[in-house]
DNA sequence: GTCTATAGGAAGATAGAC
DNA sequence: GTCTATCTTCCTATAGAC
């Protein structure tokens, strides 16, 4: 009984230890991505910046895809709960103020680091596990839009499987660029008129 | 007289071999890049694809970076051509037929070789010289779409400058989007639905 | 002008001491 | 469990023969 509380005592530290470490490799790991990008983020770099040596890095992730993936898993799950807040209030909403919730949400899950999100978009094709998971989530955000636009007495279009691949590709893509590139007008009037574009097609007679 | 065209006669062969093997060369890294990825994409293998040494490679080219900027140059031109030849039929148009003919262009130089693409997109944030011609020709293309929108009579938004960076934004990503990435649904529609959604943000009431 | 051979350098990943 | 030192591999670019 002694003996299993201490090593229990013993153990749990540890793994504690362990999952701090993981986080500080990928804290260091998206900075040094979003600064040098995929080919120039090294793992030594990426080691130096966690302020460990690149032999323990190893010791937590096999290779130097295997980080990123896990960033673009904690990226997806994000904007999963950001979009999921939103739907929380359940209230009969217009087409227009879902758009809005939606955009705004995937505006504030890229905000925060638009270089880390180029990174990711650029290494997508190369990593076939990273193409799968992306793949998958946007199958996901696509069928819950499908069923959202064939519910809602507002929407007009004629074919909702089409019209939610489009709507869900062109928030994404969109956003991607606006946060990426600063570009001459303002983007909260971008964002209005993002929202205006998709409301339009979705609700013309 | 004899020697000067005897010189002649000399030297143009050989400038037209040379623009010859320009144009393998850029054949080849359009090939290679494509499906390898730039990284992966070696001058080595863009030699070999090419039929000649790396050595003769680098003297038609000083880096492999110069290689990529000249396919990129080439696919702008010929999106610039596309894009002139529709605007040729200067007979007053409707919104939705300029805004067909547009993503048509768009599609059309954008299907042959989606995959070289985006190799340049992803090379684009790394390499100054293509970021900044790709901004440059981005910068011209919302000009002039400002200019169209602010004379065609349907038009109806409050602010041509963010509608047109809209507009430009959303066909040149979703086409992107969507030539490479074949999605559950017919392309076809998407192009249809693509053109509606930006004529009816354009013209609603 | 085209080639072969290689310099020169950097990156990912591992071995083995502690 | 963490480190240092290094192995292996591979790429860009050049030198120098022909």
């Amino acid at each position: 009984m002694a003996d299993r509380n201490a090593l229990r005592a013993r153990k749990q530290p540890r793994q504690a230890r362990a999952e701090l470490t993981r986080q500080r490799i990928l804290a260091a790991a998206a900075h040094v991505f979003a600064e040098h990008g995929y080919a120039a983020g090294t793992t030594n770099r990426i080691a130096e910046q966690a302020r460990i040596s690149i032999g323990s890095l190893y010791q937590y992730y096999p290779n130097k895809d295997a980080i990123l993936l896990e960033l673009v898993t904690r990226h997806l799950e994000a904007g999963a709960v950001l979009l999921n807040e939103h739907q929380d209030g359940e209230q009969p909403e217009s087409i227009e103020a879902i758009m809005r919730g939606v955009v705004r949400a995937v505006i504030g899950n890229h905000l925060d680091d638009p270089k880390l999100l180029q990174v990711m978009m650029e290494r997508t094709p190369h990593a076939p596990e990273l193409m799968e998971r992306i793949t998958r989530y946007q199958r996901e955000r696509v069928a819950y839009t499908r069923d959202l636009l064939a519910r809602h007495s507002e929407v007009r279009v004629t074919d909702v499987d089409v019209a939610a691949e489009l709507v869900v590709v062109t928030v994404e893509t969109v956003v991607h660029q606006l946060v990426a590139a600063p570009c001459s007008v303002d983007a909260g009037r971008l964002e209005d008129e993002l929202v205006a574009m998709v409301t339009r097609y979705l609700t013309a007679v």
